[in-house]
DNA sequence: ACATAATAGTTCAAACATGAACATTAAGCA
DNA sequence: TGCTTAATGTTCATGTTTGAACTATTATGT
């Protein structure tokens, strides 16, 4: 009986995970060189990005969004109220929340960011069909559903 | 004319990605969570696995495999070391390097956290078929080898 | 209405990651 | 040989992330 047989590395499926979480950390990274110049980090553009589509959500909204705790919405937003680039606006109807809304600024440097972000993916998707694209994209919402269930 | 058009929410490359991206994350996140009761972090878990594979590596190699900083390898070795999970010997040739090992016990533990790990990929991924999932290996792999040029 | 639960956001301490500066050792080259 | 450059690992200051405890507000149930 051979141990090494049974190890995951033999599993397809553990080296292929393997290999998306080393793209994502590969990209990740790059994408913050990326934003440097734009004095802007990863989890910030999440931010700004997230406000443009959804204008008006609470900070609760946010965290969920992405995949954070609440306490580290707390400690970003701060940071990017101080330089213009959102507000933060309270509830009329219930006082707990915070309306979170981008200003022209921040969609301004969004737009930018946008783009590097953009440059970026398309750099690294280049080499996969449209087809293989939408398939890639497929098979990821249904893990992150079948995740989210555990 | 309309910017809406223009935004990476209407290429598919850019949505399919973000679904890469918050695949991963809700991966690391439940991974987390499932290696707790090991005393065992996502972080320690990969750095015992490429000690497992790669028996005898320098801490820069290790560094380098995980594309993390060779400060964080400093700061993160003497924990998993004190619970004697690894060695760290000196080079007799190099003086320079130091050589790591995992120790029976690191290696007893990597195998109940190996089981962890392939669990909860074989969760994730059991909605793809064996070919879909060995297009999106091979797709990831092209993806972190055409970033690692830029 | 009133007591209890739940929710939104904040604070704080601890864990963690990062990059620059540093010491030691090795390699390249005149 | 000597001098310069590069490589390995550490230290340290900085910034980030996290989770638990806390305040304030709203919802629920009797």
């Amino acid at each position: 009986m051979n141990i090494k047989q049974e190890l995951p590395w033999d599993n397809p499926r553990f080296r292929n995970w393997v290999a998306v979480a080393r793209a994502c950390h590969v990209l990740e990274r790059t994408l913050a060189v990326k934003l440097a110049p734009l004095d802007l980090k990863p989890a910030q553009l999440d931010v700004l990005m997230n406000l443009y589509r959804h204008p008006g959500m609470s900070q609760h909204d946010l965290a969920r969004k992405l995949l954070v705790g609440r306490s580290n919405i707390t400690m970003l937003l701060p940071q990017l109220e101080a330089r213009g680039l959102l507000r933060r606006e309270g509830d009329e109807k219930d006082k707990r929340v915070l309306r979170l809304n981008l200003t022209e600024a921040g969609e301004a440097l969004l737009m930018r960011a946008l783009k590097v972000h953009m440059a970026l993916i398309e750099k690294a998707m280049s080499q996969s069909t449209a087809e293989q694209c939408d398939m890639i994209g497929e098979q990821m919402r249904k893990i992150a559903d079948v995740l989210k269930e555990a």
